[in-house]
DNA sequence: CTGAAAGCGCTTACAG
DNA sequence: CTGAAAGCGCTTACAG
C-alpha cells in the first residue's frame, strides 16, 4: 500500500477546475479571481486529500528552496561543540516560523567548508547562508559567498574590516566593562583579568573591554600593576597564576576578577581560592568575580555574577532578522548586531567540607 | 555582475555534445558510451565552468532530493539539549559521506512535529527521517512514518513492541553491568544504585541492568538491603540520600555506586563523601563509583571510571549505517543496533583542600 | 552507440 | 476573470 502522494492536478481534478486556479488559491497569490466558495473548497480538498506541492518542483519553478544553510569548520575543542549547544534548538525554530528549514553542514578543513559554499552556490542549493566560527575561517568563506552574490550572515567581529557584511555577535567589550563595573560597585581596587589565549576576534574583544574599562576608570591607582593574564582553557596554568596572585601581599594582592575565559579558569579560582580558605562572594569585602562561562556552569564553593550559558541562544535569535535583511538586501547600520546579555547569578553547590573553607576566615 | 549559474545545456554547447550524454557521464550511468578522452573533456569543461546540477531539478527528475531530515520534540531540560551537543557534528560529517545533506526540524510541541512529518512526507522533501527524542515521543512519530511508508531511523528502545524498526541506542543493561562488575572486581560488597525518576526507555534498562546484576552476582547476601534510589536531576534529593547512606554503620553502609544519573548526582556524591572527609577512589578499599555521566563531565575530589560524553557522537555514528539500510529496506536483527560503550577514567581536579581530605582519614 | 523527446510537478505570464 | 501553454533544469526511456 504504497501511497502515491497527491499532486496538484489531483485536486485540480477532483474539483474541476485547472492546476493554475488552483496553484493560485493556495499560494494566495494576488489578482487571483475565485469566488469565496471556490477558494473554500479548494482549502478543504487540499486537506481532505492531503495535499502538500512538491518541494523540489517549487524549488525548481520558483528559483526558491526555502532552505537555509548553517555551515561551519568542526573545531575539535569540546569548548566549542558545547557553544553550539541549543544554537540548532534556536534556529530551526525560528527559521521554521519564518517559512524556512534549516540544513546544516559541517566540515573538518577549511578547504571542504569552501568547496561545499561553491557547490551550495552553483547548484542553487539555498536562499541564504549562516556561517559560523573563528573570524580566521569565516572571514574567507563570507569573502567567496560576497564573491558569488549569494546572500548570508556571519557570526563574528567583522565590522573593521567588513562593516558591510550582515553579522551578528555579542557586544563583547561592552560585557567586560559590565563585570568590571560590577567589581568596582563592590570595593574591589585591584582587579584581575583571567582571558583566553587566542587570536580569535571576541577574545581581542573582551581584553580591550577590560582594559578600557581599567584604563577609564580611577580606582586604580596608575601605578598600580596590572593583574593580567591569558591561558587557553586548561586547568593547570591557570591555577598557577592564581596562586601567584593569591599569595601576594593582602593589601597588593588582587581582590576581584574578570573572566574572559571558560569554566576551567573559573574551576582554577574556586580552587585556588579553597586552598588558601576562601571562597567567591558577592559581598563587599571578599573575593569577587563575574565574567563569562561555558555551559553547563555552576560554582562549587561560592557566589558570583556572571553570564550564562543561555545566552548563545538568545544570539541564535538574532540571526534570522539579519538574515531576512540579507536576503532583503536592506542596507544600513542594522547590518551589524551586537548582543549586550544581563549577568545573573550563577548557580552554586555551596559546598563547605570545613569550616575554615568559610569567608574571612584566612588560614594559608 | 550577478553570477548566472551554469546549467547542464551550457556545458553541452561548449562541447557540441546532447545534454543527455553530458548527464549520463556525469552521473556515471552504466551503458553510456562516451570515448575516454571525450569522458575526459566533459569533466574538464565541468569544472571549467563550475558547473553543478541544480539541486531542485535533480530532485523533482529523479523523485530524490539527497535530503535527510533530523526531526526531534525540543526538550526543555538543558541536560537533554546536552546529549545532542556533537550530535550534529556527527550526523552532519557522516551524512555528508554519504552524499546527503542533513536538514534539522525541531519543534515545541508534539502536534507539531507530527504535522511536520506529515508535510515532509507529502511534500518528498527528503529521503528519510532521523527521530531523536523520548521514547513517548518518538513511538507515535515512528507510526506515522510506518504508515506513510517513509524510511526512518529512531534514536531509542523500541525492541519490545517493534523490532523490525530501524533503531539506535546504547546498550544500556550492558553498560551497567559493567560498572556492577567494576566495582565488585574491586571488591565491593555492598554496591548502591542512584538512578533517574522516569519512565524514559533508556532509565527502566539502565535501571534493570544494575538489578539483574546484583541478583545474578553472589556478592551480595540475599538479605543484604538494596540501595537503590532515584531522583530527577536535581542536587537536593541526591545528597539527602546519600548523607542517609553514608551515616549508616561502616559494616552496613554501601561502598561501591553505580550512576545511572546525571552530574548532579556525582556532585552530590563526590560533595556527601566530601562531607565526612572521604572522596573516590579507583583503588580497594575505599568508597568507589561508576556510572554515566552528561558532558562535560569532570570529578572535583576523587577519581572514577566512567561513561564519557564523547559516546554520543559514536552513537550518532551508527545511525548512518542504519540509515542506509532502511532506504534499501533491508531486513534482518540487524535493524536493532545497540552499541555498549567502554569504560574510561574521568578527570577530575582534584581538590585537595584539607589533609583531613585524603583518603583514609575519615573525621566527620 | 547516439540524440530528440517526454516527463518530473509545479508556477506564471499570456492569450481568450 | 479564466484556462492552455511554456518553462524551471535535469533524467531517462526510446527510437534512430
Amino acid at each position: 500500500m504504497k501511497s502515491s502522494r497527491t499532486r496538484l492536478k489531483d485536486v485540480a481534478a477532483k474539483l474541476n477546475l485547472s492546476p493554475a486556479l488552483v496553484s493560485g488559491v493556495l499560494n494566495n497569490r494576488p489578482h487571483i479571481w475565485a469566488s469565496e466558495e471556490t477558494c473554500a473548497r479548494i482549502l478543504e480538498v487540499a486537506q481532505e486529500l492531503n495535499y502538500y506541492p512538491s518541494a523540489a518542483a517549487q524549488a525548481l519553478s520558483r528559483g526558491k528552496t526555502d532552505l537555509i544553510v548553517f555551515v561551519y569548520k568542526r573545531l575539535p575543542e569540546a569548548a566549542y561543540r558545547l557553544a553550539y549547544s541549543g544554537l540548532m534548538d534556536a534556529l530551526s525554530s525560528e527559521l521554521q516560523g519564518a517559512g524556512y528549514d534549516l540544513t546544516v553542514a559541517n566540515f573538518a578543513t577549511q578547504e571542504e567548508v569552501m568547496a561545499h559554499l561553491q557547490k551550495l552556490a552553483s547548484s542553487r542549493g539555498c536562499d541564504a547562508i549562516v556561517l559560523w566560527g573563528r573570524e580566521e575561517d569565516t572571514e574567507p568563506q563570507a569573502k567567496l559567498l560576497e564573491a558569488l552574490n549569494i546572500p548570508f550572515v556571519v557570526k563574528g567581529r567583522h565590522e573593521v574590516v567588513h562593516p558591510h557584511w550582515y553579522q551578528v555577535d555579542f557586544d563583547h567589550e561592552s560585557m567586560m566593562a559590565q563585570c568590571y563595573q560590577r567589581l568596582v560597585a563592590l570595593g574591589h581596587q585591584r582587579i584581575a583579568y583571567l582571558g583566553f589565549e587566542s587570536d580569535d576576534g571576541f577574545v581581542q574583544c573582551l581584553k580591550s573591554g577590560f582594559l578600557n574599562s581599567r584604563s577609564r576608570h580611577p580606582v586604580e591607582a596608575e601605578e598600580s600593576p596590572l593583574f593580567f593574564a591569558e591561558f587557553g582553557d586548561e586547568f593547570e596554568p591557570n591555577i598557577c597564576k592564581i596562586r601567584e596572585w593569591l599569595h601576594l601581599s593582602p593589601k597588593s594582592r588582587p581582590t576581584g576578577f574578570v573572566i574572559g575565559a571558560g569554566n576551567k579558569a573559573w574551576q582554577a579560582l574556586e580552587v585556588g581560592l579553597a586552598e588558601v580558605g576562601r571562597k567567591l562572594t558577592n559581598k563587599p569585602g571578599g573575593f569577587s568575580a563575574s565574567g563569562i562561562t561555558s555551559s553547563p556552569f555552576n560554582l562549587m564553593f561560592g557566589e558570583a555574577d556572571v553570564y550564562q550559558e543561555i545566552e548563545i541562544d538568545k544570539l541564535a535569535r538574532f540571526v534570522i532578522p539579519a538574515l531576512v535583511r540579507s536576503l532583503n538586501h536592506e542596507s544600513g547600520d542594522e547590518r551589524i548586531v551586537r548582543f549586550l546579555p544581563k549577568l545573573s547569578q550563577a548557580r552554586t553547590l555551596a559546598i563547605n567540607v570545613k569550616k575554615s573553607l568559610q569567608e574571612g576566615e584566612a588560614t594559608i
